[in-house]
DNA sequence: CAATATTTGTACCGATAGGTATGGAAGAGG
DNA sequence: CCTCTTCCATACCTATCGGTACAAATATTG
């Protein structure tokens, strides 16, 4: 019963994604937020919450959407298949051309105001929550002798994350598709496996 | 003549450094700025003129102060020696005790309000700079017979500029010294030289 | 000491930030 | 058709943003 809702709530969650991924958190501000929207001020409040709220709903649909690939990837037979598909993935992710450039977890808060450090503190437990499961996944690798004696998961992990956040730097600053690409070759190439 | 100026032009410049290196272009306040620098505005901005110069001459000093063995770096005698340097030497700034986490070049503007824009369209000049230094220091080390037939300059290049900024959002998330080093230890592994 | 040049501190500017009070519009249920 | 619940739109709130006007303070120069 009463009036319904004017507009559909997961189109509204995806302009506000995008509007997140390109500015930041802190860079996207309510007008940006409305105006990408289409919708007024206090029917986004009511939909969503506050700003925090908003960003933390767009990051948990930025995952389960674009950023899909990475759970995907985790499944990959191989831990070079892991890797693989990870890297290329993010190669493609970071230069779509419907997307801003760039990776949401990276851009969204690395340095900002005290008022945006909780949604910095999130990204940063997030990140660390995707090391963690391709550390589990290297482990199981490990375990099933894939990987050589000499090459410890966690390491192995992290830098592979390494290389991600950098590639979205690289994007972020407008790196094209063919030179992300070129990244991914020469660490696929050097890769210890 | 006419009134000194009460307060070192350089110790307030490495206090606004300071600040804007860990908050980033926008998420450091005027405020934020003068309380650092221990300054009242007028006297901010009729030193250094408004809050972009005040950047710009922050990021100068960065160049020439802390980042400086990336100038240093580039004169190894060996590319292999070019590399080492430059990777253990940002492991150890990006994680400095006495320095904000993470590199004023990738935290200062990656993502932000249009009014930073030209802050970071310079950020990201920068970094294509030191790249574009990079490449011409490898495409020498080829020339004399250094780097494999098969690798290409400015891909490596590309490739070791996508590792430091990945270092970077690493230690922006507060990722040890110790851990930055292990990531540096697995890159230098797996270098084709 | 007087005149002048510059810096300093206070107090303020308009613009914009995130967030909300309020009254009318629009549909669902009786 | 009438009521009731919910949503939409305008207009406004306070706090803070970057930036500055102005006058008191402090030095050098003659």
């Amino acid at each position: 019963m009463g009036r319904p809702r004017s507009f559909d709530i997961d189109r509204a969650l995806d302009r506000a994604l995008m509007v997140f991924w390109r500015k930041g958190y802190e860079g996207a501000s309510l007008s940006d937020l409305t105006k990408a929207v289409g919708v007024n001020r206090p029917s986004l409040y009511a939909a969503f919450g506050d700003k925090e709220a908003l960003f933390r709903k767009a990051l948990d649909r930025y995952l389960k959407g674009p950023a899909a690939h990475t759970q995907e990837a985790l499944r990959e037979p191989t831990a070079r298949a892991v890797v693989e598909r990870l890297l290329l993935g993010a190669a493609d992710l970071n230069t779509a051309r419907r997307n801003p450039g760039g990776c949401l977890m990276v851009q969204g808060a690395l340095a900002c105001g005290e008022a945006a450090d909780s949604i910095r503190q999130e990204l940063t437990a997030s990140r660390a929550a995707g090391e963690a499961a391709m550390r589990r996944r290297f482990e199981r690798a490990k375990s099933e002798g894939e990987l050589p004696a000499n090459v410890n998961p966690a390491d192995l992990a992290r830098y592979i994350a390494t290389v991600l956040y950098g590639m979205a730097v690289q994007a972020a600053g407008g790196a094209s598709r063919s030179k992300l690409q070129r990244v991914v070759e020469m660490a696929l190439r050097t890769l210890p496996m």
